[in-house]
DNA sequence: AATGAAAACCGACAGGCAATCGGTTTTTAA
DNA sequence: TTAAAAACCGATTGCCTGTCGGTTTTCATT
């Protein structure tokens, strides 16, 4: 699954509301770039149907909004252009970190793992 | 910059010979896949032109080889999947960990860690 | 230098996907 | 019931990968 400009821009836009119809989408688009009302709606239902939004009827329109968050299709994103590298049997998360930690300076070396002390000590409060 | 399934086949035969004509990379190719010898040829300079395949004359041929390694590729391909999902000024690669974090289980959280240290103590013995 | 084989190069086409939007149908609130 | 609002449909463009056939270039050998 991929992602186009536009499609980008009303993830991140919905991601910051939860949800919008589409000429309010349109309506924040427009800052950035000059689409019609009917290639928003086009974009929206793209999205619809890749199964990234969900949508209910409100009154006339549509209401739109994430159905994943913004970390799990990172998550995702970073899985599907990984693993046609990477070798069957291992964790293609795991490994794309493998591929990049050389690229990481000492102060990222830290905070990457911080951020897994952080992981460890929210799950020991959960149980 | 993204790749096509053929593309992705001829890049990981390469990195694993090193260097390698038309012919050759075609022999393997049909291996798993029925494509003229053109067809590989047309995905090698595809590959070429994007700057991830060097090439030398050699006799008739030119011998390709990767520009790039596994983990380079891997490292900037991330980074351009999730780059426009993460806020300015971060760095990419330590946003989409964030992100991934907490799809892993304890065994991988581990497994992160030791390579982790295992980056730092490589970066120790070269100071 | 001539030439024939080997390989590169060129151009075309199909299929898929994002973006684009005009026009038509459906929906719904008054 | 009806008019406006919104969804839906279909067509077009542009880009990319895969696919090859056919032509030109290159190069080693005579």
């Amino acid at each position: 699954m991929q992602f186009g400009d536009l499609e980008k821009l009303v993830l991140k836009y919905l991601w910051q509301t939860s949800e919008a119809d589409v000429k309010q989408v349109h309506r924040v688009v427009s800052q950035t770039r000059q689409s019609s009302l009917n290639t928003v709606q086009s974009a929206l239902e793209r999205l619809f149907k890749k199964g990234v939004l969900s949508r209910r009827k409100h009154g006339h329109a549509y209401l739109y909004q994430p159905k994943v968050d913004r970390e799990g299709l990172i998550n995702k994103l970073i899985s599907n252009v990984t693993s046609d590298f990477i070798e069957e049997g291992e964790n293609s998360l795991i490994a794309a970190f493998g591929s990049v930690s050389a690229s990481l300076d000492d102060n990222e070396l830290d905070a990457l793992e911080q951020l897994i002390e952080q992981q460890r000590s929210l799950r020991n409060h959960k149980k």
